[in-house]
RNA sequence: GCCGGAGUGGCGGAAUUGGCAGACGCACAGCUUUCAAAAAGCUGCGAGGCAACUCGUGCGGGUUCAAGUCCCGCCUCCGGCACCA
């Protein structure tokens, strides 16, 4: 018959409640004109970074962020928000393409099975996302609002091409951008990269770098994230100052500078080996060495001329310079030009004013090169010795110091001593503006973002090329779909494989004349650069996303993922943004105001004494001690990445098989912060299972011939005074904690609550218990559900009002204070809370007697409900 | 090298505003219940000391009646940037 017992089943009423929710539709966010939608509720936009669906499923830190987001979106709907809380999935890019590659089967079936996998896996957690709202980056209904996105960027002269040199990565096929390219090796896979010419879209995100870092100053995200946008972008304001060359009438070197104010110090010009005028300036005595050495920097990789090359190298080009300071006869004003690769030519004009008084490479420079050092600073810092050496040009020195007398023109146009560094900034400036010779300028490290890929599995993009160049595809024709092919290897050198794809390629614009599609593809950055709009209006088939329902739920209230997207996704998209609000499309300016960076899920394992790791495999327990399972040498404990290689990976659906959703939740979030990595202990996990077997407990009796739940929770009765005053604090703490996402924290509250209350369990009632089901049911919403239902209580639970706190329920009449004794604790006196300065001094001083005996007071602190500290002579 | 963040018991962590360091959980130990429990409950648990007490938040100084928290100087680890003129 039916089993006796009614322990607590995760297996059992996880499944019954994810129908429920879902047959339901418990979760779906109502936007504006919806049957039901309340214009009254604030409403609430909680975004996770959503997944690229690997093969390999759900990793245990995936898990991690969207149970932050979950909590907080259940508690916004227990607050009266309307709550937009979706996912989706980021799904072209490179790993199904190589697994096409490797097993000949289609990219858009492995995506797709992915993805079967991943919402199964994360449907077990009991996510409460509105799933109506779920499409993927692949789907044609999707990138045909990307596609439309790109010809609004074109169209506003933010998309082009270009031929200038890429970062190619011969492993993966194909072109990669600034940040997926890490020490000139790939982001992904970590293969050597290397510059190439190659015919690429870019768009124009340079033209917004000033915007992008003005609106981060309004952004509620972390200072660390801040900051590396903000040294991404590298604003950097300075001059350009233009130099005559000797024998070059028409030729005007241009450089950039930050230090206009040192323009009497430059003893040498640099151009980076690269730089357009090389050839030009090169003498014939010069030539051969000149054209070895750019030969030889093109030939370097860029880790080689970064990582390795500290060691500045250069050739003279035979050239000289005019220094404008400096009149026409002026021996001063004739400075050498060299090239050298420590100057890149991306960067400001290609080129510099090597002033080695002020700058350390151009020191470095000079010093190897035998190149004069004009002191051009007379410091007076105290040490007198550093200061001559600096005033004789023989150390350099980058801090603010007084300018020396050689600062100043023949005509005494400027004489910089005795002025600032911005005040000589501005007088140089000030006076190459009069003189036609320059002018202050701000330049941006942060580059245009390289926007196409040799590679099939991507968006197409609407593009067509005619005789006449470029044409877009018409917006009655998109989306541009990808073809059917079976062989996904890149075509040949630098190509995509749609180059084999002939009845594809070969096409007609909207006039009929022949035309050639792009064969290259978007990067995977572009469909994730606007998901978050589409989300707010996901069946949209005549816009990529209505007005009402952007103004509605823009911007994301709450976005949490990884710090791995700083400055690419994050970037793109809120450059996205803003072009779109340019166009007038969306009103928002900034697509996400608080982001939360979740930190990094590690696990334990153990290293020799050399400190490599040994994989989990091939060692043994030794009484206390781990040890090397073939040689028997003890073995550390150490934090590290999961790694399949290490066999330390946790895989999520082994926690929910044993213990249940609602305990990986729980112990996910009890772990730690939400932002601190932190390893995975398996020990611990059945101590959060505990305790929710604990509130079970609570709620139902062993047996059940006792009825499912407690008698004495079948009826209503008076509350226990001190459990009341508990569960209030209890309400306080967990309702201030999520608040601030302090998720261990809310967890050790709730834990406190469940050990006072079961000290005596039939004190508990049952408008207790329901309250607290209602503060479990953010973090367990299973079994929150479960315990809602069996206690008969009215209502959606996830729609419940959140319980109250009644702030004069947080204070006890009576409070224990410490007493000090010169800062040391010597005892402890009960006192009437509240209770003022003399009742406590009094009490106190009676309590210490035996310390302050012999000695005089001489101070007396008192900290009201605190303590109270005598400090005695 | 530069810019962030961190360092607290055997372990994960707590201490939100300068006010009793170690909440909560794990591990461990003892006890109760039990035929037996890997179950449940209770108790203990920073170090030293019989004790009174002393010491204790990476290290060294300082400010303060009082410092994990503030200041100065270091060390280590993690993340980012890296010849950006």
């Amino acid at each position: 018959m039916t089993d006796p017992k009614q322990t607590y089943d995760p297996a059992a009423i996880e499944p019954k409640w994810q129908q429920h929710w879902s047959e339901h539709k418990v979760f779906r966010a109502k936007n504006p004109g919806d049957a039901g939608f309340d214009p009254e509720q604030p409403k609430f936009y909680a975004l996770d970074m959503f997944p690229y669906p690997s093969a390999a499923g759900l990793h245990v830190g995936h898990p991690e962020g969207y149970t932050a987001t979950d909590i907080v979106s259940r508690y916004k709907r227990a607050t009266g928000h309307n709550v937009l809380h979706p996912m989706g999935w980021d799904a072209f890019g490179l790993p199904a393409e190589q697994y096409a590659i490797q097993t000949n089967t289609h990219p858009s079936k492995t995506t797709a099975a992915n993805i079967e996998t991943f919402r199964r896996q994360l449907q077990t957690l009991g996510f409460s996302y509105d799933w109506d709202r779920e499409f993927g980056t692949c789907d044609p209904s999707y990138f045909k609002w990307t596609q439309w996105i790109f010809k609004q960027l074109y169209e506003r002269g933010l998309a082009y091409e270009s031929n200038a040199p890429v970062w190619w990565c011969e492993a993966l096929g194909t072109v990669l951008a600034n940040d997926e390219v890490i020490n000139g090796r790939s982001e992904r896979g970590d293969h050597p990269c290397e510059r190439r010419p190659l015919r690429q879209w870019v768009l124009k995100i340079t033209e917004y770098a000033e915007r992008l870092l003005q609106y981060l100053d309004g952004l509620d995200w972390s200072d660390s994230l801040k900051t590396m946008q903000r040294e991404w972008i590298g604003k950097s304001e300075g001059a350009e100052i233009a130099f005559d060359v000797e024998g070059h009438a028409d030729t005007r070197l241009r450089v950039f500078t930050t230090r206009a104010d040192t323009l009497f110090g430059a003893s040498f010009m640099v151009l980076a080996p690269e730089h357009p005028l090389v050839s030009a300036l090169t003498t014939a005595s010069q030539q051969d060495a000149v054209d070895a050495y750019v030969k030889a920097a093109a030939a370097k990789s860029e880790l080689e001329r970064t990582d390795l090359a500290k060691d500045k190298t250069g050739v003279f080009t035979g050239a000289y310079a005019r220094n404008p300071l400096f009149a026409g006869d002026d021996p001063r004003g004739r400075v050498p030009i060299w090239i050298a690769d420590y100057v890149i030519v991306s960067y400001g004009t290609g080129a510099i004013m090597a002033v080695p008084a002020g700058d350390e490479r151009d020191f470095e420079f000079a010093q190897k090169f035998s190149i004069d050092i004009p002191g051009i600073f007379a410091p007076q810092t105290g040490d007198a010795e550093r200061d001559a050496r600096v005033a004789a040009g023989e150390e350099c020195c980058t801090d603010e110091v007084p300018y020396a007398a050689s600062c100043r023109t023949h005509d005494g146009a400027i004489a910089l001593q005795g002025m600032s560094m911005a005040e000589g900034k501005r007088a140089i400036i000030d006076w190459l503006v009069a003189a036609g010779r320059g002018e202050a300028k701000t330049t941006y490290k942060i580059r245009d973002w390289l926007f196409s890929r040799q590679r099939y599995w991507g968006e197409p993009f609407p593009v067509l090329h005619t005789e006449d160049g470029v044409t877009l595809v018409t917006d009655q024709q998109l989306p541009v779909t990808l073809p059917e092919m079976d062989d996904f290897k890149p075509g040949g050198q630098p190509e995509s494989p749609l180059i084999r794809a002939a009845d594809w390629v070969e096409t007609a614009d909207a006039k009929g004349r022949p035309a050639k599609r792009e064969i290259n593809t978007m990067p995977g950055a572009a469909g994730s650069s606007w998901y978050f709009m589409r989300f707010c209006d996901p069946a949209n088939d005549q816009e990529f996303c209505s007005k009402a329902a952007s103004d509605y739920w823009l911007p994301v209230d709450l976005y949490v993922g990884g710090t791995e997207h700083a400055v690419g996704h994050l970037l793109y998209s809120r450059f996205w943004t803003k072009v779109l609000h340019d166009a007038g499309h969306v009103s928002v300016v900034e697509p996400f105001f608080k982001l939360y960076n979740q930190g990094m899920i590690q696990a334990f394992a153990y290293q020799d004494a050399r400190g490599a790791v040994v994989p989990a495999a091939d060692t043994k327990q030794d009484g206390d001690d781990v040890v090397h399972a073939g040689t028997g040498e003890p073995l550390t404990q150490t934090v590290t990445k999961m790694s399949k290689r290490y066999g330390n990976v946790v895989n999520p659906d082994e926690v929910v098989g044993e213990f249940g959703a609602d305990t990986l939740r729980l112990y996910e979030m009890y772990m730690g912060p939400l932002a601190d990595s932190k390893p995975w202990n398996p020990k611990d996990v059945p101590g959060v299972h505990r305790f929710l077997q604990r509130v079970w407990r609570l709620c139902v009796p062993e047996f059940a011939e006792k009825g499912r739940v407690h008698e004495w929770l079948t009826r209503d009765r008076d509350d226990d005074v001190g459990l009341e005053k508990q569960l209030h604090r209890t309400i306080h703490k967990v309702t201030g904690d999520i608040e601030r996402m302090a998720f261990n924290t809310a967890i050790a509250a709730m834990m406190i609550f469940v050990n006072e209350a079961t000290k005596g369990v039939d004190k508990l009632s049952r408008g207790q218990l329901l309250r607290f089901v209602q503060l479990l049911q953010p973090f367990a919403p299973h079994l929150a559900e479960e315990l809602w239902e069996r206690l008969g209580a009215d209502g959606a639970l996830s729609y419940a009002a959140w319980p109250t706190c009644d702030e004069a329920l947080l204070v006890d009449d009576e409070v224990e204070i410490a007493v000090q004794v010169l800062g040391k604790v010597r005892a402890r006196v009960t006192l009437p809370n509240n209770c003022g300065k003399d009742v406590a001094l009094a009490q106190a001083r009676e309590a210490a007697a035996k310390w302050l005996e012999g000695k005089r007071v001489v101070k007396e602190i008192f900290v009201p409900n605190k303590l109270v500290n005598f400090v005695a002579k």
